[in-house]
DNA sequence: TGATAAATTTGACCTAGGTCAAAGTTTACC
DNA sequence: GGTAAACTTTGACCTAGGTCAAATTTATCA
């Protein structure tokens, strides 16, 4: 049984040849020609566990891409209610082209490295590269999606249903990065607090716990420590979901 | 006092350049010539009040612009629940280049006119016009933001600053539309059954009519029938809405 | 290694919003 | 223009998930 950490890969080197993402990041659709100009403009930067990545309201200095570990994306109401819109994985890019002021605050859940190009430099280069702006539309437009599908959770799905869709969602995420094949007894690492889970799915931690402890009292997950999940049965779990997945299959 | 009615703008003719939405569409930063290509390709058509312009999984021959009416994007869940993920309005655009299966259900909540292109006419356009994809890129970010924006209120508004969200973003857009530039006593016709204000919200019609109900006898709005809604302070509805506009004015 | 802090779980209780049902209103259509 | 169908409102009641508080468990760091 193999256990797969989204926040595992590291950049072996600086030459994005090497890059662990250089397949999915805005850089993808890039021929060599291209590429070398990215690599010249980027900078790489970490992000300790915690610390804020961009600030809503702030000026914003550079776009990039994700290459380590998690971040949320998340914006506040007056009296201290959170929401998170949106969980960063590797290849996920920061950033609106156009856009001088973030719109929201992003945090490192994890350590975080970010491959990062100066906003002006890279707007410019967006206005050129035949390759930049199809494959960021591309990304964009997947990420609507997944909003959209978020909204279908938080506004219609129970509590259970919640934590079963993160969970199926992760699980799924986390086995095609450790291109696992195997269907049964996939296990692992999820990278989130209880508090980050609750601010992510709309609920508070207290009922996050205990549907979890649900979860596994009914045999759905296996749970060693904390954070080590193991779904003994994919579509067990899926079908805690509420999804309407009928004719679909499992991916 | 006006009335705007976000329905009620009809185009005069066939003519690009007389089209209604002609600065705010995919098409706004097309020049000239690019905009005699589209007349060539584009097509009308209308959906009655009620009708389905997409299926969730069915095959998509056209993507295009909505001229006229209101309709909503939603999906469903297996037993009927069913959240709405976004509103179009006049001059949104309706489909995904590069997706022959329509992701969502998207429905007529009135009558409405659409211009359409046939999408893989349309999709060879894309890689040659140099304003058709920046638009969309921009287009489809601004519907990203919308989308967490309502994750917000999805996760985390009571019942009471959903419905009040909601009024004074409607009131807010109906009031752009219709360039009225008083501060107060705005009134507009909300072009929504509570069915749909329900499913948009999050809620259930039992809990949107007695919010509605509750936040007339507050005396922060006035209705008149069931669809006229008359907003007497807008900041006093903005106070309702938990939202965390501090430092920002009213635009 | 032990002490302290942080995160998580569990329990008791409460409330916002859901459910079910019935009474008004509008709207649509012969 | 009258009647059926579709909306909307209101009431009584219930429950999923929130709140508050205390007990565990796990992580951190001297």
């Amino acid at each position: 049984m193999t256990t797969a950490n989204l926040s595992g890969i590291k950049p072996a080197s600086n030459d994005c040849g090497e890059c662990p993402i250089r397949r999915q990041a805005i850089c993808s659709r890039c021929q060599v020609d291209e590429l070398l100009i990215l690599d010249q403009m980027k900078t790489y930067r970490t992000f300790a566990k915690g610390e804020m990545i961009t600030y809503a309201g702030a000026p914003v200095s550079h776009v990039g891409t994700l290459v380590t570990g998690v971040a949320s994306i998340s914006q506040g109401l007056e009296d201290g209610r959170r929401q998170i819109m949106g969980i960063l994985l590797p290849s996920d890019f920061v950033g609106r082209p156009g856009a001088r002021v973030a719109q929201y605050d992003i945090t490192a859940a994890s350590e975080v490295v970010m491959c990062r190009f100066e906003i002006s430099a890279f707007e410019r280069l967006l206005e050129t590269s035949p390759a930049l702006r199809p494959r960021l539309l591309e990304m964009t437009m997947d990420e609507l999606d997944a909003a959209r599908e978020w909204m279908l959770l938080l506004g219609r799905k129970s509590a259970r249903e919640k934590i079963a869709s993160l969970l199926y969602m992760i699980a799924l995420k986390s086995k095609l990065l450790a291109q696992d094949n195997r269907e049964e007894g996939y296990e692992f690492l999820l990278p989130l607090t209880r508090e980050t889970l609750a601010d992510y799915l709309g609920l508070t931690i207290e009922t996050v716990s205990r549907q979890i402890t649900a979860l596994r009292k009914d045999g759905v997950i296996h749970i060693q420590g904390q954070r080590q999940i193991m779904i003994p049965d994919f579509r067990r779990l899926l079908d805690e979901t509420g999804d309407d997945y009928s004719g679909n299959v499992l991916p």
